[in-house]
DNA sequence: TCCCTAGCCTGAATGC
DNA sequence: TGCATTCAGGCTAGGG
C-alpha cells in the first residue's frame, strides 16, 4: 500500500531509470485509469522527454518537456521498467514506450490508481484544489498551523490525519505507527488533543515518515520499488499488523478496531481514549 | 461546511 | 476440494 515513503522510493528509482528518455508511443489497456482526456493522453505524450521526477504527498509527478503526468498508485499501483522485451502481465494497464526501445509499465491489481496529464502551470492549482496539506518536514509542517487546524477538527485524529489536509503522505499503516509512538488514542477527537499531544503527533509524523523513506518504504502484501525490490520499514513497525502481540512499552496485548472503516491498531494501555 | 459512509476493485484468507 | 463470503484500503461523491 503505497504511502509517502513508498511513493518517494518509486520516484527515486524512476529517476535513475527513465530520466532523459523520450516517449515514442503510449498504450492504455484500462481507459478508466486516465482521469483527463484519453485521446489527448495518447496523442500528446509521444515526443515528450522525461525531464524530472517529482512527488507531492502520495502523488508521483513526471515532468515532461511541456506537460506533467500526475500519477497516484492508490492501493497496489506499481511501475516496472523493461530495457527491451516487455513480458505479458495480467495487470499491466499503461505502457510508455521510449524511443530507445525501453518501456515503462504501470501495473495495478485493483485498478484503483489514476493518471492525469496537465500543463505545468496548472500543477499548483491542482493540489490547491485538492487541499493537500504540507509535506511532513520540519520546514513545511508548521506546528502552529497544525495546532490551529486540530482545534477546529471534530473528527477522530486518525481520520483527520488520513484525509491529507493537515499533512500530506500518511496512510493507514503509518498513521497507526505515528499515533502509537505519540501515545495518542486513534479515536480521540482532534479538538480534544492537548498542545503537548499535538506536538508529539507532529514530531512522530516527521520522524516515522523520514525513517520509512530511509528504509525504502514498507513491503506489505504487494509493494515493491521500481527495481522490483522490497522495502524494509515493515521490520520497524511497532503496532501495525501486531494484533494480539504485546506492546513493546508495557506488554499489554495490541488491539485492532474499525475506525472510519479502517483497520486500526493501538495499545489500550499506552493510548488512552480519555 | 463538516463529517460519515458506500463504492470502486481483485486476490488472499476464511468458513462451510 | 471447491464454492461463497469477507477483508484489505486511498480517495471521491453523495447524503445527513
Amino acid at each position: 500500500m503505497p504511502e509517502l515513503p513508498e511513493v518517494e522510493t518509486v520516484r527515486r528509482g524512476l529517476e535513475k531509470l527513465i530520466l532523459g528518455k523520450t516517449i515514442q508511443s503510449v498504450e492504455v489497456k484500462y481507459p478508466k485509469m486516465i482521469q483527463t482526456d484519453l485521446d489527448a493522453f495518447r496523442q500528446d505524450l509521444p515526443g515528450q522527454e522525461i525531464r524530472a521526477m517529482g512527488r507531492r504527498g502520495k502523488y508521483l509527478l513526471f515532468y515532461l518537456t511541456d506537460l506533467v503526468i500526475i500519477s497516484h498508485l492508490r492501493m497496489e499501483g506499481k511501475y516496472f521498467f523493461y530495457p527491451d522485451e516487455v513480458p505479458l502481465r495480467k495487470h499491466a494497464h499503461v505502457f510508455l514506450h521510449f524511443t530507445d526501445g525501453s518501456t515503462l509499465v504501470y501495473e495495478d491489481v485493483r485498478k484503483f490508481g489514476t493518471m492525469e496529464v496537465l500543463v505545468p502551470v496548472l500543477v499548483d492549482s491542482y493540489f490547491l484544489a485538492k487541499k493537500i496539506g504540507p509535506e511532513p518536514t520540519e520546514a513545511d509542517f508548521k506546528e502552529p498551523a497544525f495546532q490551529v487546524a486540530l482545534k477546529k477538527s471534530k473528527k477522530p485524529i486518525k481520520s483527520a490525519l488520513l484525509d491529507q489536509k493537515l499533512v500530506a503522505g500518511l496512510g493507514n499503516i503509518y498513521v497507526d505507527e505515528v499515533l502509537y509512538r505519540a501515545k495518542v488514542h486513534p479515536a480521540r477527537l482532534g479538538q480534544s488533543l492537548t498542545a503537548r499531544e499535538a506536538k508529539a503527533i507532529r514530531k512522530e509524523t516527521i520522524a516515522v515518515l523520514a525513517q520509512a523513506v530511509e528504509k525504502g518504504g514498507s513491503t506489505i502484501r504487494s509493494y515493491s520499488n521500481a527495481f522490483g525490490e522490497d522495502g524494509t520499514m515493515q521490520e520497524e513497525h511497532q503496532i501495525y499488523g501486531k494484533t494480539g502481540q504485546p506492546c513493546l512499552r508495557c506488554g499489554t496485548p495490541i488491539e485492532k478496531i474499525q475506525l472510519g472503516g479502517r483497520g486500526t491498531h493501538f495499545c489500550p494501555h499506552c493510548q488512552k481514549e480519555n
